[in-house]
DNA sequence: TTCTCAGCAAATGTATACAGTATCCCGTGT
DNA sequence: ACACGGGATACTGTATACATTTGCTGAGAA
């Protein structure tokens, strides 16, 4: 009884609220790039005063996920250079976050959000359904990132997954991308499931780079890049 | 001309100051863990009003280098799981971003901070100088940052590595430690020049691995934990 | 027609006022 | 003597007022 005793309830702040309202609007796309963000505009949208919304804007700002031009704030649009940053970063902390899964996955039961967050990507993508698709994958996410001891790390790697989350809209609408993604899914469910870290850290580096080449071709960033394969 | 041309030099805002302000008391150690960071005593010590106060609080907590107790902020005091959780980030960001530098290290001329940097540290070492030695080893960071050209990488370093430096004036007090530390950084000087981008990560690992042993000894934090020397 | 400058409007940065709540201390009752 | 209660205090959270700055608009002159 002692380790479930959680510290009582609050009524959350304002000003976090507000945080999480910008960051899930920005996430999914409700709040586009170039988008002014003011803060008497969006004081009133959300009907508290400026306070709390600066607090959250700056703490965005603070983070990368909005760009504070000197005076104001701004969603910044994401360029070639910054994809390939964010990627560069998440290729560093992701496959090692779901190598710790993958190590400490001696409980099945533990695995079973996971499991079940997988079953929901497949059913939506068997559905067509493209917005359940999407949560589905941000669920996945967040039930393996739930296992991961170092809260750190995890936060490290849910910073940089929103960096390019509101991008998923564009990548995730083509059928072919859902189908290889939910591949990558599996692989790394798989893994984590047989306990093998290293096939996990393997899983999700593939996964990863599949990810960032949707993106990049189906924003049209590459005009430009050297091609591979043509 | 277009190049250095650098976009003018804004009053910086009352807020920023206070964030910068506060950081650097944190980094140095003049503020402690446990302290209580109350918002008009803080407003006061300053010279502002608690406005500017609360919205660097407010960064510094969702960056981690501040916890907020539910209701007010206080520096956080590190367990050994805390200084686990970091070096374990800092292993997967640092020799990355090493081994970028020394990938474009063709400019011998880029590298002349990074190398005044080191020879202020051997200085400060020879000189005895505890305080100087910290400086400079925090100068040598921030020069080979400067090199990295992925920013998000940087900010993850840096952001990472804050969260233990108050802790360096512990460590580096003691004679045996400078002198390991120093060794550490003419490695990894010396695989920056020579361009070796594996050698720099090496030397890099090496260095975290080194510094968090330092840090585990001197804080005494390690009771309890399976010793593999003694 | 176009450039410039003055004035205005709007948005940000900062301070302060107000409200709510938790904590601490002291007094009282048992 | 100890426990409980009430009030005072102090701190946070939020709103609002004020100052400063930025950017636009429009009129007038070249």
């Amino acid at each position: 009884m002692v380790t479930s005793l959680n510290p009582v309830e609050r009524p959350l702040a304002l000003g976090d609220q507000v945080y999480r309202a910008l960051r899930a609007n920005l996430r999914n796309g409700k709040i586009l790039p170039g988008y002014p963000l003011q803060e008497v505009q969006l004081a009133a949208r959300l009907g508290v005063s400026r306070t709390p919304v600066r607090e959250a804007l700056t703490r965005l700002a603070s983070e990368g996920l909005v760009s504070s031009d000197g005076r104001s704030f701004s969603v910044p649009a994401l360029t070639l250079q910054n994809v390939d940053d964010i990627y560069e970063v998440r290729f560093l902390v992701e496959p090692e976050a779901v190598r710790h899964v993958a190590a400490q996955a001696n409980d099945p039961a533990a695995l079973a959000p996971v499991m079940q967050a997988l079953e929901a990507s497949a059913a939506a993508h068997e559905a067509g359904n493209n917005e359940a698709f999407i949560d589905a994958n941000a669920l996945f996410r967040s039930t393996w990132l739930a296992l991961v001891p170092n809260r750190r790390l995890v936060h490290a790697v849910e910073l940089y997954a929103d960096h390019v989350q509101h991008l998923r809209a564009l990548t995730l609408g083509n059928a072919k991308v859902r189908n290889v993604v939910l591949r990558g899914l599996k692989r790394i469910a798989a893994a984590l499931a047989a306990g093998d870290g290293d096939a996990a850290a393997l899983a999700m580096r593939r996964h990863l780079t599949e990810a960032k080449r949707a993106f990049i071709t189906a924003v049209g960033l590459d005009r430009g890049r050297p091609s591979k394969s043509t």
